[in-house]
DNA sequence: CCGTCAAATCGTTATTTAACGATATGTTTT
DNA sequence: AAAACATATCGTTAAATAACGATTTGACGG
């Protein structure tokens, strides 16, 4: 009915948690993963999942340096995520 | 955070018998709260439950018609809900 | 004003999701 | 190869959401 991808990119946007973690990349264009669990108060493995799961909504990307993992928008993604979007909705909604 | 409004129409998005729900409105445009209930295969009471989470995103908008309820796509709301989350991801991921 | 029918609300149970601490994996430094 | 550190995964518990049947509300026709 709907693709996996903008499923998960629907349900990755649906928690109030990860929307704060979205909008952590107002300010800053990467951060890590602890950093996030500093920045919006919860433990590093729920920050690493919450990631990951935006990762997998296909808002966010992440490259490894070292020890440390850097998450950042998937820019292009988004874009194409919000266009799916917009068209699935046109065709019912508007 | 993110707005009341924009909340509500993202969670109404994110699961899977909700869309299909919206999704009837590319072939018809209008349903009975009972129709939903027999083309998606939930009972009444969740049908109506549906809907109403569907209203409150700002996605449908219903009209009473004698004993029956009507429910319709909110097109213009949908439209600046959509807009409303282009701006949003404007400022952090796009 | 009763009966009937459609939809909404209520109370409960089951499923899903979120969060945590503990543990494992992977990377760098020694 | 062991220590140290960041992140990921696991196993569990708590909280939120979905679904149902039963009941209530609201509208119409007798």
């Amino acid at each position: 009915m709907i693709s996996e991808e903008v499923q998960r990119f629907l349900k990755a946007l649906a928690s109030e948690k990860r929307q704060e973690i979205v909008f952590l990349f107002m300010e800053r264009q990467e951060v890590k993963v602890n950093q996030v669990s500093e920045l919006v108060g919860i433990s590093q493995s729920t920050a690493s999942e919450q990631l990951a799961i935006l990762k997998r909504g296909g808002l966010l990307s992440s490259r490894r340096e070292g020890k440390e993992v850097f998450y950042f928008p998937n820019r292009n993604n988004v874009q194409s995520l919000l266009q799916a979007l917009n068209e699935l909705l046109n065709d019912c909604c508007k």
